[in-house]
DNA sequence: CGAATGACCAAGC
DNA sequence: GGCTTGGCCATTC
């Protein structure tokens, strides 16, 4: 079923964020051949497993969106800025440098080797 | 099983 | 920059 194997995809790309870099809910959406269920990646981080990283994905304006989990954004910041992830006051992360795409493991393998 | 909910996104005002 | 509307689909009650 389709539906599954959207789910599964969203843990395989978050089990692949490397720490220091943030993932946006829309990405694992289109990722998952779902552009438009970014609300859905949102369910599945709330309710899915807590293995996964999901203090490394924030929203599409690189803003922090946990409520409970990782006791809140404030739980979720912390979480970033112990794996190098720079976290502005407003709970907000680089946009611009931060958030990371499988392709970019190879694309841009020159500016995410540190 | 049906209805409600939601850690979102894009477009419009 | 903000708020409102529509849409998406899994999870929960």
């Amino acid at each position: 079923m389709t539906n599954d194997s959207f789910k599964l995809a969203v843990y395989a790309l978050v089990a692949q964020i490397p720490a220091g870099r943030v993932m946006t809910y829309g990405q694992l959406a289109a990722l998952s051949s779902h552009p438009r269920a970014a609300r859905v990646v949102g369910q599945i981080a709330h309710f899915g497993p807590e293995e996964l990283p999901w203090h490394r994905v924030v929203n599409k304006s690189g803003q922090l969106a946990a409520t409970y989990s990782f006791g809140g954004r404030s739980g979720q910041r912390q979480h970033l800025e112990a794996e190098g992830v720079a976290v502005d006051e407003n709970d907000r992360v680089d946009v611009n440098g931060l958030i990371w795409w499988p392709l970019a493991a190879t694309e841009t393998a020159e500016v995410e080797c540190e």
